[in-house]
DNA sequence: ATTTAATTCGGTCGATCGACCGATATTTTG
DNA sequence: CAAAATATCGGTCGATCGACCGAATTAAAT
């Protein structure tokens, strides 16, 4: 056998399945650091198994034996990256502060996430996607797990001070989800270029929200 | 010598340089053509100069002849597409139509493009530009330039019908910038996944541009 | 026409990659 | 303590990659 996690089928023969042990779980977290470094170094089209057994200090069978494949670290490093970062949001948004102050601290979360190293990695297995299938499936389901969280946060705004005109809350969650993913994208690619202030207009943005959102409170 | 487009220096020896051939300016195009269809089919990280080279119908060495390098050509072809893109996205503004209807075209571009793959492309490179510094210096020259026009674009708008609140021109180009490529990237990433309603809410937004805008113009 | 540059071509080289195997060691279970 | 499952290790294999070379060919300028 060469993976710990393959068929989970109906076990017909009572065989004692046995789960991963404490070093098993270790080494897998060991490997996933060192492939997160790795990827941060050279980027998702230069990364290599070598590389990131090197990085582990350990034997590159050890990938293959817990992740079956250098495409499934990838997936593993892609789904506990996006989980992380997920949930963090998650817990921003269900606080009851102002929206306004929410939309300050998804800025300070962008300038957190740049400077680690996040938003690069998850852009790069963004593009991956759309060359392999499986990668892609990962990504689509990430992206929808955004969009669900986003889409509350406009639903809540829309109760709490009417609705945005012709725009339903999906379209600001798309709009919003689109302007955030673009800012990123434009920062990294641009990093040394400040003359496309990207970070000064979101900032400017949320106070156009605090302006709108205090006028509402006002009106009742 | 390896590549006709080596060193300009300061010719002290009157010799009698010549230019590419028309031949050789065909062969120059035929890779390119071959390059992008590759993109397009394995993406930046699967490109291989073997397919390039196969598809194009010619041997490997023309690539290194004509572009030096693998990156060479992968440089041409990004530089080649980004000025094609960018040469029609002037035009469209230089137009006088109003700007709910230039916003409104700018969406049809971008359906377009992302039919013919362009964006795919583009965007492959820009992340391919974060590991590659001279990639990334193109990305960002690219970049420049697209946010060039779209600052002037608002620049005309802020005349046209008065200021946008804390937002200077500057800042309205970023985030128009970004909520492009952040819907590109959307739209890519889920292309299968149709509850992410990208395309509608950019054009609903165009719908606000044109209430705004006709409101302003009866206004004065 | 002759000379010189520009171009084309086939073939090879060293390096690197991901995957895989068999043997061994460690842990967990009965 | 066994016996079974899990985990570790070093080493090798075939495939693929980008780069490069020297010789032959074609086109352009004098």
């Amino acid at each position: 056998m060469t993976s710990a996690d393959y068929a989970e089928g109906i076990s017909s023969t009572p065989r004692a399945k046995r789960g991963p042990s404490k070093k098993g779980e270790a080494a897998r977290r060991e490997l996933l650091a060192a492939a997160e470094k790795c990827l941060r170094k050279y980027g998702y089209g230069g990364i290599s198994t070598r590389q990131v057994a090197m990085v582990a200090d350990a034997p590159m069978s050890q990938i293959h034996y817990h992740f079956g494949s250098k495409q499934g670290l990838l997936l593993a490093l892609f789904e506990d990256l996006n989980s992380r970062l997920l949930h963090r949001q998650t817990l921003m948004f269900a606080s009851d502060l102002p929206l306004w102050r929410q939309w300050e601290l998804a800025c300070d979360y962008l300038d957190e996430d740049l400077a680690s190293g996040y938003v690069r990695i998850l852009n790069e297995l963004a593009a991956a996607g759309w060359s392999d299938r499986e990668i892609g499936d990962a990504v689509r389901k990430a992206v929808s797990g955004w969009k669900h969280l986003l889409t509350n946060v406009a639903r809540r705004a829309e109760e709490r001070f009417g609705g945005f005109g012709p725009l339903d809350p999906e379209d600001v969650a798309a709009l919003v989800s689109s302007v955030f993913l673009g800012a990123e994208m434009n920062i990294l690619s641009g990093h040394e270029n400040p003359d496309v202030p990207v970070r000064r207009a979101l900032r400017r943005f949320g106070a156009l929200i605090r302006q709108f959102e205090e006028n509402a409170a006002k009106g009742e």
